[in-house]
DNA sequence: GTCTATATGTAGATAGAC
DNA sequence: GTCTATCTACATATAGAC
């Protein structure tokens, strides 16, 4: 038993509540910072929703932007973004609106990257590598499958694969903007399945 | 001279120092927001910025939330953001690609857009609503004119009016959002420009 | 119109008892 | 690990003198 613990420290060990309270920071801190923003969050707002006092949860994060960061890095392993494809075979057009329609279906998953990511582009904010790190990947990871697409032929004739890549991603962030401000007026999907269509030849 | 004050009280007359106040109020207002965003910038920082105290700053504007809604609105009026185009034989592509390049040349316009759009999604912003009626007048706009594109036929064919207008303003703020956190690796003109010729037919 | 003084609230973070 | 109490800072807004 003791072997196990030391093995697998997270379950059932002397270290397993903890982790189950940091858990449930971070998801609470997800919603509060989803919305109200990191500025207009509080983590006494963070704290309530957790059910412990503001100073018990400086514990767990010593800083509110040690939390906001560690809320950013979780986010990513939520929605699988930056990690590899379940299925290597699924195409580009295929993954992306996969991704879109499981994003929309996650509560405040959208709010928390879009209005992170903007409020990140001010002065001081703890967020600003984590997204302009997040874009420069995003911008090289698309250019590459752009680029191989471009040598099955099966870009269209024109399309550069960096132009590309920014376009889509750029795409992608404005209309789920419009769509937390007008779900009804708004088709994710269909508008990024448009903009690929336009760009990517059938097989 | 009296008559002459009465048609024009914005010169000269009683209320001429008043109203050089409250634009001074304004452009100092508009570089707090885009700096910090409404939430993290102060009355104090914009009073500062003015010279005057923020007590006095109040006897102008109301409350933190009337001057925000008077600084969108003001942003608007030097953008010509909503107003009718210089040149009414313009083309689309012309247009949108000479505002892309005014707002870059601007500074903190670009920035005061970008993070109040997001920030007025989260609770209570004060902001929501002048996003909101934004976004639909902008797409309403934009279809309009993409409509009278396809009747002259030089939509490409397969894409639709609305979700062309609803793609370019959500590339648009893309594109400005990547910009901001990598200017050097971004091309916001050329970005909307590849997007415009991919959908609209020479002439 | 402008200011000082202040009311009132909230924030993040620290000290230290238990 | 958790709490109460508190520190320090700063916010928006109001009252009222000049």
């Amino acid at each position: 038993m003791t072997t196990n613990e030391a093995s697998r420290p997270v379950r059932r060990g002397p270290y397993a509540k903890s982790a189950e309270r940091r858990h449930a920071i971070l998801a609470a801190a997800h919603d509060v910072f989803a919305a109200r923003g990191y500025r207009g969050g509080s983590l006494q707002d963070v704290a309530d929703r957790v059910g412990m006092s503001q100073t018990s949860l400086l514990h767990y994060f010593p800083s509110k932007s040690d939390l906001l960061i560690a809320v950013l890095n979780w986010r990513d392993s939520i929605t699988g973004d930056g990690s590899t494809p379940p299925d290597p075979e699924e195409g580009l057009v295929d993954a992306v609106l996969r991704q879109a329609r499981f994003n929309e279906r996650i509560a405040g998953v959208i709010e928390l990257y879009t209005v992170l990511c903007a409020e990140s582009v001010t002065e001081g904010h703890p967020g600003r590598e984590y997204f302009t790190d997040r874009f420069q990947k995003l911008r090289r990871s698309y250019t590459r499958r752009f680029r191989q697409l471009a040598e099955d032929g099966r870009l269209r004739d024109g399309v550069e694969p960096e132009v590309a890549a920014a376009t889509l991603i750029a795409l992608w962030d404005g209309i789920q903007t419009q769509w937390l401000l007008a779900p009804e007026s708004v088709d994710m999907a269909g508008t990024l399945r448009g903009y690929l269509e336009l760009i990517i030849l059938p097989e």
